[in-house]
Formats: structure tokens, sequence, C-alpha cells
DNA sequence: CATGAATGAGCTTTCATTCAT
DNA sequence: CATGAATGAAAGCTCATTCAT
């Protein structure tokens, strides 16, 4: 938690200063930050508790964004698989608008998986949404009964995954492009098909 | 690359240490490492260039073990569906049986990013078999005509995410469990189905 | 010196604050002080020139009190015996009344010994006076031709260091029972005694 | 407590390095000590646990000198004045011969005292001395009977005080000049005087 | 071959101090 | 006049790595 609030300017620069930071955090020095951002080191700490709480406020920050983003998406009315589409196209934008954070936050798991509000502010942004989207899916009649716990941590992992290999090795993301290839794999999958039953073992 | 030819029992000793070390990788210490497998830090470097070596070393052991497993599990005689699911199944009892291991690959991802070796790795050992699979697949009618790429990250992504989860989440890891649940989620997806349509934009 | 005149009111704020300061002086942050007295970090350096003259503040006003008590002592009509008890008696309960001050005086003598202002106070305090007593005793044939510096040095360094031993293993000091056990330790030795002889070498 | 036995030639170096530390601890960077000394500053951490850590074994290893020198002038056989004044001498030629080591213990009781070691090396190194003559003096009748403790206190502040001031203000000490006018001076109150009463009160 | 000892390089953090309001 | 905010300038300490045996 940060020890003072932070003012926006500061957490302006500090956010667009973030777009260098694409490897691993402990690999940027404070001394990084403070010069991409141009928030003098000594001042970095007069708002931040440590290093690691900069890298909490810029992935919380992000976190935010998607939260917001996927929210808007959320709210578009129509069926479910509309809304999961929206979800979907939503979280790849926020990866394309952010690559670097994004990088940033999936390439320090480790770091994260410590600092248990960012797990949680994935759960809010992410699986919390396509589980609400499946269960009311599922009470309606318009989704096969998936567990929505497994079912949303996969798309999470597929979604996640295949976004960021696309930045990486392509250097960009077609938004649209690998909503339409990667959408459908799964859609068939939570899609209620009557005829279809699931593996007997 | 090792800069010597790593003895076995030393082998030994550094991967049954490594179950302590699932965390960011910059965390752990050349010292921690020394002394998890009662090897002096000395006596690491005389076999090994330095500290990302080391984990090159660990990980790579770790992806020839899912290399082989995986090769055996495409092995097996069977319809594209029966060899997926194989593929699928080997993929997560490998994480159950390594899970240090595993998580320490997953949350370094960062920087097993920058070690070609390892990305190499996770292709032959996952995508590779997997693309396999589908370019069959898809010859032969059973499948439909996804990108075999993406497809292939795609479950590559939602299948290790899930696994991790489970690990991280729930402590282990029910293999059978949550290739029953996870399989069928996608395989609608890639499973040549006439009738159905794929998305049009 | 202090930039500009101490408020008392400031001054009150600080001298009592500084009860929980007996420890070396360059472990009291600045901070430490702000917080202990009320008075803001800011506040301090508006009316001190820097740490050491907040330092130099405190114990010039400790030793301005054993100025003073000291001052009331040599007054004290009687003959030199009397007098240099009363003044002993007058350092020993001075220290009974500033323990932390006086602690924080002498543990921190190596950088008092730089505040030559310091020294001085301590000459005035109680150096000067004791010598002055010296010479008159002597000049008056009461006194044993001793050197009244090494003897002022002698007497105050007994005095202080059994005071301040008092004060940290005890906790307390008995003025009285003190100077009891003290002063005739030394008084022996500048009393004029006839027959007695100085040591011959 | 120092992290690894400290090799001989080290403690070498640093002990006369100590010459120049005539300073408050805290004025001491761990710089200066390394360039002082030669040695380099992570070899210092090597074997010490950090900056206190050095000190620590700084004043150790003078306070064990002082035993030393302390135990042999015990030795010397005769009346308890003859003993007693060698233990005083013997405390003077150690300040004499330890000018800066001896002005960095004094000037830093502060810190020492937090150093438990260091206050029980001061009392196995002269206060114990001291008492022990003076418990043998008055049970063999040649001296008054005065509290050891209180006493061997004042001498140890009169010695040292008168000491370190002739160290400062002269920049030298003649030990046996220094021994000559301070001995006398409390010897008179020790020795055994069937005529003389103590002060009744 | 194996390793205890030693160290260079650099990082995080602290803190006295200044300044704009 | 008083002070919250901001910062320059180190300081202490860690750790990967090398080397002598």
């Amino acid at each position: 938690m940060s020890a003072r609030r932070v003012p926006g300017e500061l957490a302006e620069k500090l956010t667009s200063a973030a777009s260098g930071f694409a490897v691993s955090f402990d690999d940027i020095r404070m001394e990084d930050i403070a010069s991409a951002s141009g928030i003098p080191r000594a001042t970095l700490y007069y708002y931040f508790a440590g290093k690691d709480d900069v890298l909490a406020f810029l992935l919380r920050s992000m976190l935010d964004d998607l939260r917001v983003s996927v929210a808007t998406a959320l709210e578009e009315q129509g069926d479910a698989r509309t809304r999961l589409e929206a979800v979907v196209r939503a979280q790849l934008a926020h990866l394309a608008a952010n690559p670097a954070a994004s990088q940033l936050l999936l390439m320090n798991l480790g770091r994260a998986g410590r600092l248990r509000e960012i797990a949680a502010g994935i759960d809010a942004g992410f699986h919390a949404p396509v589980r609400c989207i499946l269960v009311d899916g599922i009470a309606a009649g318009e989704l096969a009964e998936t567990d929505p716990d497994v079912t949303a941590t996969a798309i999470y992992g597929a979604v996640t995954v295949v976004g960021l290999e696309a930045l990486v090795t392509a250097g960009g993301l077609d938004v649209d492009a690998i909503t339409d290839r990667l959408f459908p794999l799964f859609w068939a999958g939570v899609a209620a098909t009557p005829g279809r039953s699931r593996t007997k073992r």
C-alpha cells in the first residue's frame, strides 16, 4: 500500500513511463523508474513504501483500467454470446492498449502472486465478469452447464496467452482478428447444445 | 548453456531442491540454491555459467520431461480427439508431477522469454505436438479449419493457467477431473461440425 | 548558533521531549525530535540552523541550568570544604534533575567536543567554579597546593561518572547518599594536611 | 558479534587504521574504514555483521589490551597503595598508548552503552581490578572502609576524564606527571587514616 | 575436481535540508 | 510566521562472481 496519496500528475508520469519496463521487474532499478518518469528517486520514496510498492501501484492502475473496460463491455445489452465476446474483445483491446504494463504484469506473476491484491484485481477485472455472464447464461438456458470457475479461468488463460504471444511475437495485436479466431474456439464449448454430451469417464 | 557436463548426482540434488523455489527467480539467491541443494556456491559456478544458467538447467530438465510425456501421449493410436485429450492430460499430469518447477517456469516467463532455449522447449514440448495433431486432424477432415498456431497457443494457455490455478488455489491437481472439465470446452471448437458456421465479421 | 530567537513555548516542548533522547545523538533523526516535541520538522528548521543546532540548544539550556545551580551553591558562605561540597552536591542534583539531557551530553562528548560552545559551557558550569574555590582555598591556606586544573577535572570526572553510573544502573540518583560517599574521597586529597607530604618522584 | 572469525592480519590492519578515527563513530563511513585499513568494504561485510560490529571489534580489542596491561599491574607485589597506583598508571599508559581508540571509546559511550559487551569490558578492564585492590586493602586494614563500587567508579571517572582532557587539550599525555598529580588526590581518601573521620550526616 | 575466501559493482533506502505557499 | 511537500546526496548492505588452493 502506498504510504501517501499519490498525486495525479505523478501517477500520470509513472504510468506513461511504464511503457519502457516490459521486462522482469527485478531488472528495473529504482533509478530506471526515476529517470523514465522524470520523478526523482527520493520523491518516489516519499510517495511509495519501496520498489515493490511502485510495482503494485502500476499494476493496480492497469487492472483498474481493465476493470473499467470490461465493466463497460458487460453493460452491453444482448445475449450471452454477445456479452462474452465483448468481454474477450475488451480484454484483448486492453492488452493491445497497454502492452508494456500487461507484459509487466504477466511476466511478473511470481512477484504479483505475493501481492494478494493483484490476484484480486485480476479476478475482479476478468474472472468475475466472465463468471457472471456464465452463471446468467446457464440460468437462462443459453449456455451449457459448465463449471463457471474452470471455464472463466480457461478463457482467461487462452485469451491472455494468445494475446501476449501475439504481442511478443508480432509486436502488436489485431484485436478483431484475434477475437474472431479465438472466440469461436471455446464458444462452441460453452454454448447450450442440446444434443451434445459431456465426456463420460 | 552449462559450462560443463553436469554430474547426475548434482542434477538430482538441484532438481529436488527446486521444490522450494516457486517464486520470482530474482528472489532466489545463489546462496539459496546452494543451501537448498547442499551444493557449495563455488561448485555451482564450476558447473554452470551463472545463475541464469542454473535456472535454464532446471527449466530445461522440466521441459525435457514434458516433451517425453507428451511424445508418449502422441504415440497413442486413435482419432484426433483421443490424441488431443491425451496430450492435454499429459500436460496436466506433468504440472501435477512438477508443481514447483512448473510454477517457477510460469512465474518467470519474463526471464524465460529471454532464454530462447526455454521458449523453444515450451514449443517443442507442447505447441508442436498440438499443432501436429491439429494439422493432421484438419487434413483428415476430423477437425475444423482453425488456425493451428492460435489454437495451439489458446489450448496451452487454457490448460496451463487452469492447471496452475488449481495448483496454487487448491494446492494440488486432480488431473482427470480437470481434463474432463477442460477438454470439452474447446473440443467442440476444434471438432469438425459440418452444420456449424464460424463467426462472420 | 540558532538562526532565530526561539519562542519559549517551543523551547519548552523541546526540552521536555528531550527525555526520550538518551542515546547517541546521531541515532536521533530530525523526525524523532519533531514527533517527540510535536514541532513540525520544517518549523525546527525555521528556528534552528540544523540538527546540530538543536543539540546545541538543548545542551546549552541544560548547562545554563547547571551554571545557575552551581553559582547559587558558590554563593553559600563558608569555608572551602562547605563550598566545594555544595558544588558537588549541586552537580549531582543537576544530574538527578536532568537525567536525559545529562546522559545525552555525556554520551555525545565526541560531538559536543566539536561544539566549542558546549565545552565552554561545561567549563563555565563546573570547572571554573571549582577552580575558583580551589584557588581561593589554596590562597587562604585551607587547601593543599594541588594543580587546580587537574583537580577540577578529576573531581568533575569522578562526580559525573559516578552520577551517570548511578543513573544508568539504578535508574535514579540519591544525591545526598552519593555526595556523602564521594566527597570525602577526594576531600582528604585537597585539604591542607600539614603533616602529609606529596608523592616524591 | 562478528559473523566470522577475523583473521589476524585483518585485525592488525583495522586496529592500526583506527588511529584516524578519533571522532564520533557516526561520522565514520564504512568507506572510511575500508580505505584507511586497505580492506575492501565488501570484505569487511564478509567478516563483520555491519558497521556497529566493526566498532565493537575495535573497542573490544582495545579493552582486551587494557585488561592485559592492568592485570600485569595488578600482579605487582606490594601494598595497596603501590598496586592501586600501578593500576592508575597502567590505565593512563593505556590511554597514552591508544589515544585514538580510547577517545573513540569514550566519545561513543552512547553507542557503546548499547553494546553490553563493551560495558562489561570496561568493568573487567578497570573497575574489577580496582574493586579487587580495594576489597583486599580494606580487609587488610590498609584502606579505609569506603564503598568499593563508588570508589572504583570515581577513580575511573577521574583518571579517564583527566587523561582524555590532557589528550585532547595538550595532544598528548605525560603518564608519570599526571599520575603524580592525580593519584595523591584520592589516595588520601581511600587510605586508612585512624585519626580522620568520615562525613557524618 | 571442489571449495572457502574474497570482492567489485551497484541497489535500495534514509535523512537532513530547502522551498513554495 | 509556519509548514507540507519535495529532493540531493550519500550510506549501508547485498550478491553474483572470481580466485587461490
